[in-house]
DNA sequence: GTCTATATCGGGATAGAC
DNA sequence: GTCTATCCCGATATAGAC
């Protein structure tokens, strides 16, 4: 593997591990073996790092977002959508631990995270209006609004709160945890059968191995 | 006033409005006109300026918390109790803003810190309990655990959220915001006759002066 | 491409005079 | 209590040899 490309694996495993702010240019150098002189060969600086980073996390993020999506998609569907954008941002979760110091050391990337998120809520609300069409989830405009905010509430900072719960936010447990949150939001206003209900519920409480 | 007290109030005001990491010491004896050293006659260091902080912090708190409530609240009561905690919550919110850090870098304010959200965290547990003793609220023992995840969610990442979504949050306003979420979360598990409830709504989505 | 050595800068911290 | 002067240290950044 190329040195450049090695610079950003580890930078992302070390920005996500201590926090980007814990993680000077001498701390990746160190970790990957090789000279600070020669890391800024590669980056000349940390913030190139994670303007890399971030356009990463753009590209993976839009492959998903940007997917042909059979128009219709069931509930279940749904939430297996869901969860390939939570692990997607679970792989830079370091872009969500502090997002005010991000936007103000890092303009670049925080324009380009900005406009991941709203595209994610974007298309996330037009699942919502074509699950209203095909009467799969009854409830007002206004109210698909609101669920859609709530998703985008527990999806940006679902991290930070299990952190805070003394969560270990290196597993992917909590991806599932919040999953279910996600679910029980919205589960007053679906239509969807008890068994599928609960298989649903059980599919996303069993954790596949990480 | 005493040096010592305005200390903690000018460094509450700069951590707040720029957030902790970016304020320095020499920031804040800037801000007052004093010396560095004289700030450090005061408080040997940014470490015990904000055990200082923590610890208003969790007695503001927990005046709130350990208040004789008269054990059943109704509906709209705990929604002004929800915001008498969210105003103390604004006010310290820089405790809120990147709590990982705050818990490596500070570990006693992260102990007091902590323990507050878990104390409010049972209480506003005991209101949802005694809503459902008085058949306020139609859920099972599960649904209140998940109502109240979700509350304690929106409580403390309600701030970083907004601030993701461009928010002014120095600005009371997303306070009232967060609390209509959280009326939008309970809405369906609520027997409240219409009028009261387009009330409570109304009270929420006005925002009083700050 | 990679190394060593070094310059610079800012924040944290303290000593000693007033 | 308050100030000035200073020191230490870690992080960023770069020059020049190999």
């Amino acid at each position: 593997m190329k040195t450049a490309e090695r610079v950003l694996l580890i930078s992302l495993e070390l920005f996500n591990l201590h926090g980007e702010a814990n993680v000077s240019s001498v701390d990746i150098a160190n970790e990957m073996e090789i000279s600070p002189g020669n890391l800024y060969y590669h980056f000349k600086g940390k913030e190139l790092i994670i303007e890399a980073l971030a356009k990463m996390y753009q590209q993976r993020m839009d492959k998903i977002l940007l997917a042909p999506k059979s128009t219709s998609l069931s509930v279940e569907e749904f939430f297996y959508y869901l969860l390939l954008i939570f692990e997607v941002s679970h792989l830079f979760r370091f872009l969500y631990r502090n997002p005010a110091e991000i936007s103000e050391k890092y303009p670049h990337a925080a324009r380009r995270f900005k406009k991941v998120l709203a595209a994610k809520e974007s298309v996330l609300f037009g699942c919502l209006l074509s699950f209203k069409d095909q009467e799969m989830i009854h409830a007002d405009h206004d109210q698909l609004k609101q669920m859609n905010e709530l998703i985008g509430l527990i999806a940006t900072q679902a991290p930070n709160y299990h952190l805070l719960r003394g969560m270990d936010i290196n597993k992917k447990d909590y991806v599932y945890h919040s999953l279910s949150m996600i679910l029980f939001a919205l589960t007053p206003y679906i239509n969807l059968d008890k068994e599928k209900f609960a298989a649903l519920n059980r599919s996303i409480q069993t954790q596949p191995d990480d």
